[in-house]
DNA sequence: CTTGCCCTTGACGTCAACGTGAGGTTTTAG
DNA sequence: CTAAAACCTCACGTTGACGTCAAGGGCAAG
């Protein structure tokens, strides 16, 4: 009976991908950084319990997040695990700050971006002149251009 | 006197790249990719105007941004001129959105790291099994681990 | 048994923004 | 005038997360 029920649970690798949302070629990718781990059926094809699909998830999550797969190789046992050394705590810290550092630099540039916007949207002369002024007069006169 | 005026303000790739912070190989790659333009000496040497350290900074923010070097091509004319056709400015909206997307997946990610970190430096049980949960019990049992 | 889909490993292709010499010329400092 | 520094144009190398093709094996249905 447990059998069966592991049976309706248990999944192939195209499975996964469907449910999980990504391709096939990623999860053997991610098999072959060490992210991801697989039993084998005799034949050698790959079988994944329910849980690979929030594995998956959460690995997606991280890589979103501009972590690296060696990274993510680092810190998921410790996820597992539950406790981290502090020298990955550091690095750990380190990276969260990487991204709201990130953040804050979308921010400036998604800004740029308004600027270039208003200012295609709105040729008007004088407000040309201070946004350009504002972006450090980018396109004065010609000189570089 | 204009001369010696222009003298004092024109530059080579060298002085540009050091002002603007960047590689003398990125100035070279810009001008290849069209982004930034150059006149020449009779010995072919790169010279620039003042101007081009503005424009290489809002360069590097455009990139910062995640714009390709072909998006930017397309947008520095524009700015340049002030105006832009419909198509392009749909673009920018679309740009626009596609970094405000980012920035709410950072922070989403963010937060999946702080929920990593916390556990970590944390490793109390209930705590644990509250984060897993929340984490969509990525860890749960073994399974795929 | 064969059709057909899913699976396997292996290995090369892609894209972007440069890095990194090679090999030679130009400019500048002493 | 000479040596060093900076510049020039190729042109291949790097990194990361996959895409994609090749050449086969496994397995349920008709």
């Amino acid at each position: 009976m447990v059998l069966l029920d592991d049976s309706v649970v248990e999944m192939r690798i195209g499975e996964l991908a469907a449910r999980a949302g990504v391709s096939t070629r990623a999860l053997r990718y991610y098999e072959e950084q060490g992210i991801l781990h697989s039993s084998r059926t005799a034949s050698g094809q790959r079988v994944y319990g329910p849980s690979a699909v929030d594995r998956v998830r959460l690995i997606q999550h991280l890589f979103s997040a501009g972590l690296a797969s060696r990274t993510i190789a680092l810190i998921l046992p410790c996820v597992d695990t539950g406790h981290a050394p502090p020298e990955m705590l550091l690095s750990l810290h380190r990276e969260r700050d990487r991204i709201s550092q990130l953040m804050s630099d979308l921010e400036v540039a998604r800004g740029r971006l308004d600027e270039v916007i208003s200012m295609t949207e709105n040729p008007d002369e004088a407000r040309c002149e201070a946004v350009r002024d504002s972006m450090g007069r980018t396109s004065a006169i010609l000189g570089a251009g």
